[in-house]
Order: C-alpha cells, then sequence, then structure tokens
DNA sequence: TAGATTGTTAATCGATTAACAATC
DNA sequence: TAGATTGTTAATCGATTAACAATC
C-alpha cells in the first residue's frame, strides 16, 4: 500500500466515486490534464475539497500543472479497489436481481457478476444477460469454489436477515444491500445499502420543501 | 406548517427515512413507546443525536415517557411530505424500469406510481404490474393532466441530460435519478440520486480496507 | 414523591474553507 | 523568469456528543 492511511473519513470515500465518473468522462472526450479549480466549477465542489480529499491519499497532482486525467483516475480506481478483480454474485432472481444482472456498469467498473441464486425452481437453470441461475442450496459451494467477494442482495427483507450471516461464513465480504432490512454482521464484513424508497422520501421532502417556500 | 422551518442540514434529514422505517417495524410489533435510549441501541445512533434530531421539528417526547411511537411515526410522515399524495411516472421501461414498477415499497411509503414511459413502440400499451406503459411522446400532456409531482428516471444518462430540462418545464417537482447523470436543473427541481455502481465502488474500498487490515 | 427521560444549552469533535508558501 | 496551481497549515464552520435542568 502506497499511501499511508489515516483512517479517511466516510463522507471523502463517498466522493471518491464520483471523482471517477467524471474524470472517465473527462478521458473520453480526450481531456489530458484538470485543476482542482476547473473540476471544482464541473462538480459543484469546492477547489480546496478536492485538493484535501486527494491528498488523504498522498496528493496526485503537480503545482502549476494540476492533475493528469488519466494518472488520477487510474489512482482512484486503485483505491477503490476497482482492480482487484472482486467478483459477485446477485441473491434473488426477481425483478430486482434481473435488472441489477442487466445493468452494465457493474462490471464497467471491473465487477464481475458471475452467477445469480433463487429459489424458485423456475428461474434455476436459466440464463440472465448470459449470467446463469442457480439454486440457493448450492450457494455455499459455489461461493468457496469460485472466490466469490460481494453478494449483491435482492430479495426480501425477511430473507436478507437470515441470509446475511450464514454469507460472512461462507466468506463474502461485503453485502450490497437493496432491502430494507438494516443488516449487522459482526464479522469483517463490509455492508453498503441501496434503500431506494429512503431515497424517494428524502426526495419528497425537498418537494415539499420547495412548495412550502412558493406559498409564503 | 407546525415546525419553525430552521434549515435543517441533509444529514438530518437523511435520517429520517430510516427512524420513518424503524418505527414502523415497532408498530408491527406492538410496541407502543420507545426512548431515545432504546431506539438508539437498535439504531447504532446515539440518543443525544436522535434527540437533537427530532428536535429540529419541535420534539415529539415527554420527559419520564419517551415517545409514542405512533405518533412519532406519524409526525415524520408528515414532516416528510408522505401524506401528501405526490404522484409519480417511470421513465424508462426497461428491465430497471420494470424492477422499480413493481417495487412494492414506493407505494407502501404513499408514492402512487400511475404509468411507465418509454419510446419502444413494443411496450407501449402493455401494462406492468398493472400501470400501463405510454409512450414518451405523451409525456407532457400526462403529466399536465394528472398532477404528476415525481419523475423516476431509469434510462441512459444521455436521454437523462436532455430530458430534466423539460421535465422542469412540463411541471415535475422531483426527479429520483437511477443513471450515473449528474442532473442540474436551474429550476426549482429536487433532485435525488441513486448512484448504484457508486454505492459498489465505496463497498469495494471498504472490502479493501479490511483486507489490508487482515494481511498487516 | 422518586425515577425516568426529554428538550436544550454548552463542549467537543471533525469536516470544510481559506490562505499561502512551495514549486513546477 | 513569471504565472499557475498544488500541498498543507490555520481558521472557520457545522455537526455530534455530553451534561443537566425541566418536567412528566
Amino acid at each position: 500500500m502506497e499511501y499511508k492511511d489515516k483512517n479517511v473519513p466516510e463522507v471523502v470515500i463517498k466522493r471518491l466515486p464520483r471523482y471517477y465518473r467524471y474524470l472517465g468522462e473527462c478521458l473520453d472526450q480526450g481531456i489530458m490534464r484538470i485543476s482542482s479549480g476547473k473540476l471544482s466549477e464541473k462538480m459543484s465542489v469546492t477547489a480546496s475539497q478536492i485538493r484535501q480529499d486527494f491528498n488523504y491519499f498522498g496528493g496526485f497532482g503537480q503545482q502549476g500543472y494540476g492533475y493528469n486525467v488519466e494518472y488520477l483516475h487510474n489512482e482512484i480506481a486503485q483505491i477503490l479497489g476497482l482492480k482487484n478483480g472482486y467478483k459477485a454474485i446477485i441473491i434473488g432472481a426477481g425483478h430486482l436481481g434481473m435488472a441489477l444482472a442487466n445493468h452494465a456498469s457493474f462490471e464497467k467498473r471491473g465487477f464481475a457478476i458471475t452467477a445469480l441464486f433463487d429459489i424458485d425452481e423456475k428461474k434455476v437453470g436459466t440464463k440472465i444477460n448470459g449470467k446463469p441461475v442457480f439454486h440457493i442450496k448450492d450457494i455455499e459451494r459455489f461461493i468457496k469454489k469460485n472466490n466469490i467477494s460481494i453478494a449483491i442482495l435482492s430479495l426480501p427483507k425477511s430473507e436478507v436477515i437470515e441470509l446475511a450471516d450464514k454469507l460472512a461464513e461462507y466468506g463474502i465480504k461485503g453485502l450490497l444491500n437493496f432491502s430494507s432490512a438494516e443488516i449487522k454482521t459482526a464479522k469483517h464484513v463490509a455492508v453498503e445499502n441501496v434503500h431506494m424508497s429512503d431515497s424517494l422520501m428524502t426526495l419528497s421532502y425537498k418537494i415539499k420543501l420547495e412548495e412550502d417556500k412558493e406559498n409564503l
């Protein structure tokens, strides 16, 4: 590990994917260098914050020049572990699971979706976007044999709660949880939640706020 | 509006849906009252923060007693605008749009999904989970006629960027954006992003961190 | 009344912004 | 060299935690 890990705050980590995405766009447009000032304008973050963020990992720029887009893009990929070849499975092959299996951006970011799992015998044996659907009873063997790091959880809350601890035992390192369950895994398992209806509720608040403002 | 709106910080707003969900569970279990201390244990937030959060909106508890679960649950719904009957449409009836149309929790929270829109003639005229799919050319009329507040965007980035300003013109109040586009609407349109692959990248970072820790 | 627990003020902690010397 | 822009320190701002008087 090149950079001193001074316990980077979560807020900083959450900004990295956004920087990464934006730098990817710059690359596509053939932009070779960029300053924190320019990045700041485009992304509505202060230039100061951008430099501060990067400096948690050691500083990737050059005085008087700015940042080399490709280099920076690459470094952020490294920091996020996108080059680590983490393999993922999707658990729950319902509508959401299917949508996730078809979601190109996961693989674009370096994560291989290797299979889906479900209890529904009608789905088992089929393929979704070229990925096989297996029965959930075979999940332990599959995870261990194929060295799966990530489980993407697109099943109901109750089943997620039951499953979480087992997945930790089988060697899963991280859970991307789409259910409304609050997962507590004691072990060293990372959890990231995508609570879609929470986002909708937050949006609702903002709309209401705006309406109230207008009705003053 | 009952409570003084002292410009509640975004972090507080983002916690409200979580409180709301948890209080809903308490209700289901027949729990009538709860203290900030108990809530704190269950949700891994400090009791102090919980009280502080609620007090942005005026305080819903009673000294020596705690909070009435039903009342608090209800008040949070009010704050978030869940009782406002906001109507939503889904734009983009691909795999993700379909999954969203089948996602029960949106309607459970009080948002009616009234229709989907797509350009694909093969989809137009069909129904998804009982909701009609219309051609996108009819979207302006539909929004205005049915007083739609929320557009859920499940289409590619490029199309989202094109569409956003138009939706604002048509009277949409809020966008729930599932694409990787960074939306900039000048007008008073609220935006909430669900960047699924950002979450996966954040998860990746956490996994990597854990692995590095183990390899010390 | 005594015990519990809130609402709220004050203290602490952490993150963001500002400023500027270092240097390409 | 002069101009630009970083890396980094210091100042500010805001959010979290602690403490406790108010009160049910």
